[in-house]
DNA sequence: AAATAATATGATATAACATAACAATAATGA
DNA sequence: TCATTATTGTTATGTTATATCATATTATTT
């Protein structure tokens, strides 16, 4: 799976193209984020970057996932407390979470036409968005289908 | 403004109807959240009760959160870490938060056929979706004007 | 009514999530 | 080089939420 490496690269390019320093702990924190299936916990990513180095502490992830946010190469799961590493961080975008109940797995979405009408719909109500946060809980096709053959082994 | 007075009957009696116990502690609280203008903290609703109620420790509200939360009364702002009361707990729905980051004002919206679009959306993913978390932040009519009237004076 | 079971609350402790504040170090630019 | 800025180290603390077991209240059964 070599998807991992280049998104870092992408990062890295990113980064150098606004200015800003992709720095050996940002740059750790976004691989792990990266390359776990699901979504991780800040105290996860503590726990795993502390084996490589000893001197991190909370707000070394808190400052490094601040960084990643801003910079949009995570976003953060506010229904989970959790970070997800984003796929296509060189566009602005408002985005949609689809969160698995069965197995964990986080997926990020894109219905532009859904965030217009959001943005519409809230507008008739007097409200200019500037941020949108929406996260859809169910289960992935995988758990779904799942779910039928064990109730179908059951009878 | 009698609302706040209706919406506990309303919801005393929908606990009756369905042989849950809307205990003095539960009361208290939807009261403290629903008399509130804006969406409140755990820990605050804590103080609050603390003071007419000198046994009342996290477990006490938590515990009472998550039944009316169960019951459809409140809602959680799961961007705020905060709690709102529903002012039509009566019918199932899937909402959407409008919530202003100059008031802090948040309002419950229900567009149906946005909550329907999302679903739609979500399946093509290969995704059930079963609970729907949508927050939108911004700013609300009055502070919209307001910030307009402060640029203009700042000519 | 008394016994039993189910719910709810009290009480203590601790887990999980996040930030404040200041010192030390490293990178950048004049 | 020297000053400036950005990053990281370090300690402490603030904030949000749950686990656990004891006690009390309410509902149900006998
Ligand atoms: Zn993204
Ligand atoms: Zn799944
Ligand atoms: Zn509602
Ligand atoms: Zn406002």
């Amino acid at each position: 799976m070599p998807e991992p490496l280049s998104l870092i690269d992408q990062a890295e390019r990113q980064c150098l193209a606004r200015g800003v320093r992709f720095t050996p702990i940002r740059r750790r924190v976004l691989e792990m984020i990266a390359t776990s299936h699901g979504a991780l916990k800040a105290y996860d990513l503590l726990d795993q970057l502390a084996k490589e180095h000893g001197a991190a502490r909370p707000p070394t992830i808190y400052r490094a996932l601040d960084f990643l946010l801003e910079q949009g190469l995570v976003h953060r799961i506010e229904s989970l407390n959790a970070y997800l590493a984003c796929h296509c961080p060189e566009h602005q975008h408002g985005f949609q979470l689809l969160i698995c109940r069965g197995c964990g797995r986080v997926e990020e979405m894109h219905d532009d036409d859904l965030g217009t009408r959001l943005v519409a719909s809230a507008d008739r109500h007097g409200f200019s968005i500037e941020r949108q946060t929406i996260e859809l809980e169910g289960r992935c096709q995988d758990c779904t289908s799942q779910a039928a053959a064990m109730a179908e082994n059951a009878q």
